[in-house]
DNA sequence: TGAATAGTGTCTTTCAGACAATATGCC
DNA sequence: GGCATATTGTCTGAAAGACACTATTCA
């Protein structure tokens, strides 16, 4: 490399999110060293010389969730010279959405502890972490409105009103149920997949998500 | 810093995007070394280990163009370790519209020449800079539709019939004069500014931009 | 009066949003 | 029958989109 300057390090932070007793919540680790020590902070690390972004998301995310093949999207990059008081350091952020069904997390290398927070009241944090998790929050919003990335949060089989449970969780709203079904049913991205019989009451259809995840189509 | 990895370079690269000659252009510079001598790039450099990612952007965009005060955004990070032969590089991309008025392009280091390519024939790139290009358009489109950002290329007062000849060389398709019209006006976004008198038939009426550029607003 | 461009109105269709009654299955 | 949740239709208002004629200035 002919570059004569000294160079910055890299990051990536991973803003990853779940529904959890019918709240979005958020993933945060306690870090066990300083800076910040023993503040909360977006689960993150370097990004090593050999891998991509996306890989370097993927590994962090498994390392701290132990999942893997859940949704992940870039989100936007933060470069500001002060940002870190240890050094240069250019932080890459994604957000991901995981399903809290069958989900450990831990605590993973320099943190004392991993917790879901609910989106809503979120501790003080570390670094510019608050600032990255609203934009996470505004896109995941956006994405929900837009796309189908939504579905990635339920089942294989889902009914009409878990997913209208969903968007009423994320935009902190209620939605008119009617005008809720009329509206995803009309957009032709379910499949119906027969009927759940496991209920105490009048059985609900089941359906199945027949487009891509984050396919563009207006939700809401 | 604890860190024990090798760190990787940064750079950032503009797409920087003008209407000239009714057609949306692009502006690249053809690479003066290796690798990819004599190809050619979309413009961009690496990033000071004292300034931000826009600062970066910005200084980058002045030296290219001379300019200041365009509109640029930031697009996505790409960090393939592959994509430069040099080594590990991870680009901060960044889209910018500039006005063809008063610009005078130059060649700045490393670059033999600088030209201005009709986004709809370009040629072959160096790098991954196809696939940043076609991420920019992508978002350049996306933004024409849905934030008043189109404004920023054309001048202070303006007629509907620069707005609309604007967006049908950004989308390389005709609408209709009557519906544009009626749509831009009923935004609430313009504010008359007189007639021009300046013209050989029916002087049009100037108008000015009254939101921010940027603002969310769905145009089209 | 012809050339050039500006400016404008109506109709139809689609869709968002307000709103409530009936259906099904279990106990 | 009572409970719990599922399912469904109508009306109204707003906006998108198709469509063509008149207005203004200058040469």
């Amino acid at each position: 490399m002919e570059e004569q300057y000294p160079k910055p390090s890299v990051t990536v932070d991973i803003v990853i999110f779940t529904i959890k007793d019918n709240e979005l919540r958020v993933l945060l680790v306690k870090r066990d060293i300083e800076p910040f020590k023993n503040k909360w902070a977006i689960p993150g690390g370097f990004v090593r010389i050999d891998e991509s972004l996306e890989q370097a998301a993927k590994r962090e995310l498994q390392e701290e969730t132990g999942l893997r093949d859940v949704y992940l999207e870039q989100l936007y990059s933060f470069g500001d010279p002060k940002r870190d008081p240890r050094g240069r350091v250019i932080t890459v952020t994604y957000m991901a959405l995981v399903n809290s069904d069958n989900l450990e997390i831990k605590a993973s290398t320099d943190v004392s502890e991993a917790r879901w927070f609910p989106a809503k009241k979120l501790p003080s944090l570390a670094f510019d972490h608050a600032h990255i998790f609203q934009y996470a929050l505004k896109r995941l919003r956006w994405k929900f409105e837009y796309t189908t990335v939504a579905f990635s949060l339920l089942p294989k089989k889902f009914t009409i009103s878990q997913v209208q449970k969903l968007y009423e969780i994320a935009f902190d709203k209620e939605f008119d149920k009617r005008n809720f079904a009329k509206k995803i049913l009309s957009l032709d991205i379910l499949k119906a997949e027969g009927i759940n019989r496991d209920v105490s009451h009048r059985p609900p259809m089941l359906y199945s998500l027949k487009a891509d995840i984050g396919k563009i189509v207006e939700i809401i």
